[in-house]
DNA sequence: AGAAATGTGTAATGTCAATTACGGTTTCAA
DNA sequence: TTGAAACCGTAATTGACATTACACATTTCT
């Protein structure tokens, strides 16, 4: 910890040699830790393919555990800027729904969110703070900006709902599911964009009208005809 | 593997010498898997949970690698089985939904159960069978049991549904993901069983009847069917 | 009982990777 | 130009295990 406090507000310096360095070693760092997992990943293997020497390794990170949090930190920062979410307060909701759907799954499926993923997920024993931190950077964020998309929705008359927090929290948790967390424990799933496109769908019309067609008044109802 | 074929059908035997030691290896391993993960663990410091020895320990699982799957082999079937759903054909969607889905919940939300799956994601790279291994023996059980249930309740008239395995998926996903996937990133995060019952309620409801009352009059009326 | 099979303890072996040390080289600002 | 701050390479230094070896004890089976 010797320099670490740089510019947080300048516009783009030339990029002093040492973050030179400092940005490679992180793009190395991030391949490596996530071909190989926190354990397995070697300090010298970072080192060979990102050019430089172990010991500037070490005097710009610490350590391992140093090293792998600050990956973690530009990677996430980096992910959930690229996910900024744009949608117009005008939006009907059945369009805004499956276009914040799609991005948010495809983003998720992508085989390096998902790597990184099964590393945060892992590492909640060794390094509780991470996840949480994971969390309220990454999910938290677009969860909000659909709660308050949901709003505006609301106001402009379109839906009415109870709880616009828990919705949106349920309606992304249900987008992803479909698809993420079967490909999480699987890596030959790999859906393409039209599947994607069609589960958020299903996702979205049941979220809007409940998929099982339910008659609690029917009793005696044998075979139904369409 | 010298004399790994024993009964399988057989009633309970005294459980021979060797048997408890395998049993003691088993557990112990469980518990240090669980603790510190694959990597981290360490074949000695199951020894000296288990009692034994190392010479013992490798004659029996052959390797880390080997003794780790025994281990979750032996627990994930302890899981399903502990878990069999037991609906009757007769019980109201509503209720068996309900039902099911608490179960469901409940379980998967247990601290072993969590760390269980962190542990199992985090393998995927690794091991890529084992995941899925425990998805075919895992979820896709409770899944097919549903399945059947749902069938069933729409052969009684109550409901009709187009696609039974899509919507049973798409319903335990859902159930899920509202409480496990929070709890999977954060250890704090621990629901008791009225927080449980609520959430799965509120997804029960949405399941049946849609969470967002839509109005879609209001502008021009696209046909929400698929 | 007594031999064969198994289990037990302890102490190697061998490998691998984190972390340091150190002497020489490059960069860069004054 | 020049000296400090940062780098670079390479080679220790350590510590942790996985995995084996070996000599002895216990159980099991006939």
């Amino acid at each position: 910890m010797t320099a670490a406090h740089k510019k947080a507000s300048e516009i783009a310096e030339p990029l002093s040699r040492g973050d030179k360095r400092r940005a490679a070693f992180i793009a190395a760092a991030r391949e490596v830790f996530l071909e190989q997992g926190y354990e397995a990943a070697s300090m010298s293997e970072i080192v060979l393919r990102a050019g430089g020497s172990l010991s500037t390794l070490y005097s710009q990170f610490g350590d391992k555990q140093g090293l792998f949090i600050s990956m973690l930190d530009a990677r996430v920062r980096q992910i959930t800027e690229s996910m900024g979410v744009e949608l117009s307060a005008h939006t009907p909701v059945q369009e805004g729904l499956r276009r914040i759907g799609e991005q948010f799954t495809s983003k998720l499926l992508e085989p390096e969110s998902l790597e990184m993923y099964r590393l945060i997920v892992g590492l909640a024993r060794k390094f509780p703070e991470i996840p949480r931190e994971f969390q309220r950077r990454g999910p938290d964020k677009i969860r909000q900006a659909l709660v308050d998309y949901l709003v505006d929705r609301e106001a402009a008359g379109e839906i009415r709902l109870e709880d616009p927090y828990r919705t949106a929290t349920l309606f992304l948790e249900m987008t992803r599911s479909g698809l993420v967390s079967r490909a999480l424990l699987d890596e030959d799933v790999r859906p393409d964009a039209e599947e994607i496109r069609r589960s958020v769908n299903i996702v979205v019309d049941m979220f809007l009208h409940g998929i099982i067609r339910y008659q609690p008044d029917s009793r005696n109802q044998q075979s139904p005809k369409t």
